[in-house]
DNA sequence: CCATTTATTTAAAACGTTTTAAATACAATA
DNA sequence: TATTGTATTTAAAACGTTTTAAATAAATGG
């Protein structure tokens, strides 16, 4: 391995000057500067990044934490934040938990060694929030997106309105005619107070039995279908927690000889392979990507010292119902 | 931030102990070992993983390079890959190229000074080869998955069977009774390949205008299906280069009016996202998480030194066809 | 031509660990 | 008691950079 010290050998310089040389300091002369340069290339020198971040203090590396990486949803918001940040001479270190707040904490104390210079976490349990808050506090920037936090002074946020979105598929499913609607999805969610509150105002009760958990994969969405069926009284109009959940559901009752959306009308949420389905499934559009952009610039501004304007600390995104054909008005079967 | 100085002062022994104390050396006694451990978990000390990578010359991370982060295969892939270094104490950087050779050979610049103890690449093209080759023959342990190499003795190959994929594909149509194939992807692909080979065989010449690339999103598969739909003389069976590709051009299909699979039965690779279209898409099974997980213990294997197998150089995984409601016998329109 | 400034170079410290080799303490043996 | 051996601790070097502060060289002004 060619050091630093090679390279000073080689050029008749000390290791000081060959580094200042490199970085294009104008503290060193024209000249040397360029025969520096020149020798460095020739000897094939590689700056040592494990050297440079410990006296620099900074990896040049931030950590991305996700529930899923093998989610649409998520992949195609990491693929946002790494589009951020491919200009840039950071690197991004992935760090999927497969929604477990003890694997999530692993990588928290991980972020608490120096590895990374930043952080951005996305939407999972708040479980661990006291500890990013002290990784956000004492260690590192922090940046949320989707996820809540009361401290936004602390670790600034990034968030779709989830709630609402729930909410526009159950006013959409009610215009529609539907009286019987259920939710497939966790009661912590947001998204289930966004479903509640659209059932509230149309003087709709919530039915226990119309609430199925857990949600989030295209098997969840067949087991919910098959829960469904067996219902007595079984609804007409389902919203889903997510894409996958409203394909596997459909693709469940379609199979079981039920006609989607004559018989049931289906709802995702986020806009990922809802379009893949035939019928393509109405869903809420989530703007991934434009919340992928400012969540990696944020982060990189935080870790450059920058203070945040006063608007960037919570940035808000609305959401949009996409009608598709998989909801129709109630009884047109 | 707290330092082993500040433990050693605090517990009165020198940092030489504390280091040792700490990773539970036997050298140091029992008693000195849980006090100072006593008295680093008090003073809240975490060991700086900047410095440790210095001294130790390995940062416990390696390096995944892909194409596109949100492609299902690659998600997959990077999933699985995820799952089997999490119990381990590495990490993962994910580098997405955006098929972009430049981009990727950057990725690799930055694994020669030392970022990653190894690295695994993923199916891009072979443009910077050269460079990899020297990456592993002169700093890191490298794994393929999915990409070709002379070499594999100095670069282990993991790889799966697209090219007889395609022919399996290409004989399914030509066992149901389709003359006229299609192909879309590119022509330097193993899986055109095995299409040719699959004409061939039937004694089916190969029409240049049934040929179309470029072809790996969504949006490839709609133009693609605008091509075919302006062809005087159209294909009735398509092969495409992968699910996405599939469902791009069956959903344009079934738009544009025709019947799919009475009029085109259309085939997909991967096994991604076919089935979730209705009626689900004929695919080949590729095993991408029975691919992830050699190729992670390969990796690992290889940085903690240990010799590979002679069977583990090239290890080889064949696919399978599954046969879906997309491709029917020719001419049931 | 000396005194000052300015430009250029460098020695040495610093970053925070691990590890080697030496020192010390302690126990056991002769 | 002296001797050898073993267990425990530590000083110091090492990892390969950057950066500070000092040294040197060159240039400017009077």
């Amino acid at each position: 391995m060619v050091t630093i010290k090679d390279v000073a050998k080689a050029a008749g310089v000390s290791p000081a000057t060959v580094s200042l040389a490199l970085n294009n300091d104008k503290k060193v002369s024209r000249e040397t500067r360029k025969r520096v340069q020149q020798v460095a290339k020739a000897l094939n020198y590689i700056p040592n990044a494990r050297a440079k971040a410990l006296v620099k203090k900074a990896t040049q590396i931030i950590g991305l934490v996700i529930p899923e990486i093998d989610n649409p949803f998520f992949a195609e918001m990491a693929q946002a934040i790494n589009d951020c940040i491919k200009d840039s001479d950071y690197s991004i270190i992935l760090c999927g938990t497969d929604n477990n707040p003890e694997l999530e904490s692993k990588y928290v104390n991980t972020f608490m060694s120096g590895l990374v210079d930043g952080a951005i976490f996305a939407c999972l349990t708040d479980v661990n929030n006291e500890l990013i808050m002290e990784l956000a506090r004492n260690y590192i920037p922090v940046v949320y997106v989707d996820r809540l936090n009361e401290d936004t002074q602390v670790i600034p946020v990034v968030k779709s309105d989830l709630k609402d979105g729930a909410y526009q598929l159950t006013r959409h499913l009610i215009a529609l005619g539907h009286q019987k609607i259920a939710f497939i999805g966790r009661k912590d969610e947001e998204r289930f107070a966004g479903y509640c509150q659209g059932l509230q105002e149309a003087g709709y009760p919530l039915a226990e039995d119309y609430v199925l958990a857990p949600s989030y994969t295209f098997a969840h969405g067949v087991a919910a279908g098959k829960k469904l069926l067996g219902l007595a009284d079984q609804p007409t109009g389902i919203v889903c927690f997510n894409d996958e959940v409203a394909l596997g559901l459909t693709q469940f009752l379609v199979k079981a000889g039920k006609k989607v959306p004559a018989e049931f009308s289906v709802c995702g949420i986020d806009n990922t392979v809802s379009r893949y389905y035939n019928p393509e499934i109405t869903t809420i559009d989530v703007p991934k990507k434009e919340m992928g952009r400012p969540a990696a610039a944020l982060l990189l501004k935080m870790i450059h010292g920058e203070q945040l304007q006063e608007t960037e600390h919570f940035i808000h995104f609305p959401v949009k119902l996409i009608k598709r054909a998989s909801t129709a008005p109630a009884g047109s079967a």
